[in-house]
DNA sequence: ATGGTTGAATGTCAA
């Protein structure tokens, strides 16, 4: 199995890029991020073409997240499952051939001293309530998707200028490190070691690709019993270039399942 | 140098 994660940044925008770069690497699974749109504007009839189910769950203008996948998607849920953070479209969860699947999409946070960054920190707590109330360790389980922290020095190209700072800051590793005690492993890190690696590319930096200024801020994490049956997981740093490219690159996990 | 780009929506916010 092959299990992918993508910030679309507008699954309306990225269509035709998303419908061809489906179309030459077949992932079993793909969790999608910042869709960006409600559920009845999604262009479900483009991708179910292709030969996946879809599971979505959407809201208008902002955030949003879906799963794709050619096996069946069971025991779908949305959201926290609570009332205590019911406005925005963050969360998407499945079960795959017995595998769980959450494909989140953690919030920015901002600034820190923001508002927007205490909701992310509060976030990240309600996120390590939801797994443990929801899942065993002992399960197959992929968390994946749009993290938004590059947790150590090697994942942003510039940690010393960005450390304490929104992305790479302390408060949100440390949470981020109390999630994983759960028992998840950061399977790119399996496999590739070192700075350089990274996932996203803001647009806003001239020739920032190419210069490589970026940040590891998408990853796939699971536990145990999947983890050991991962072979491979590299970023398609290719498909952050060319015509109207996300800021975001996919990360493919491939998985002896 | 405190900019720059993109998308949703048509103000301006969010990233």
């Amino acid at each position: 199995m092959r299990i992918a994660t993508f910030n679309a940044a507008s699954i309306r925008a990225r269509l035709p890029r998303l419908i061809d770069w489906l179309g030459e690497n077949e992932p079993d699974v793909l969790a999608i991020q910042e869709t960006k749109v409600e559920d009845d504007k999604f262009p479900r009839e483009e991708i179910e073409e292709l030969g996946y189910e879809i599971a979505i769950h959407g809201q208008k203008s902002w955030n949003g997240v879906a799963l794709l996948s050619r096996r069946p998607i069971t025991d779908v849920r949305h959201g926290f499952g609570d009332e205590l953070m019911p406005n925005d479209a963050r969360i998407i969860a499945g079960t795959i051939d017995g595998l769980h699947v959450i494909n989140t999409y953690v919030p920015n946070g901002s600034a820190v001293g923001s508002d927007k960054f205490e909701y992310k920190l509060r976030w990240l707590d309600r996120f390590k309530t939801y797994l443990e109330q929801n899942y065993r360790p002992d399960e197959p389980l992929i968390w994946l998707g749009d993290i938004n922290i590059a947790p150590t020095s090697d994942d942003v190209y510039d940690s010393k200028r960005f450390y304490g700072g929104v992305g790479h800051h302390p408060e949100e590793m440390e949470r981020l490190s109390r999630i994983l005690e759960f028992g998840l492993t950061d399977l790119f890190r399996v496999h590739t070691q070192g700075p350089g690696h990274y996932t996203f590319w803001d647009f806003t930096l001239p020739r920032g690709v190419d210069r490589n200024l970026g940040w590891r801020i998408d990853h796939i994490y699971a536990t145990e019993s999947v983890a050991k049956l991962c072979t491979e997981c590299v970023v398609d740093k290719a498909a952050r270039k060319g015509e109207k490219p996300s800021d975001h690159t996919f990360v493919i996990a491939t998985l002896d399942l």
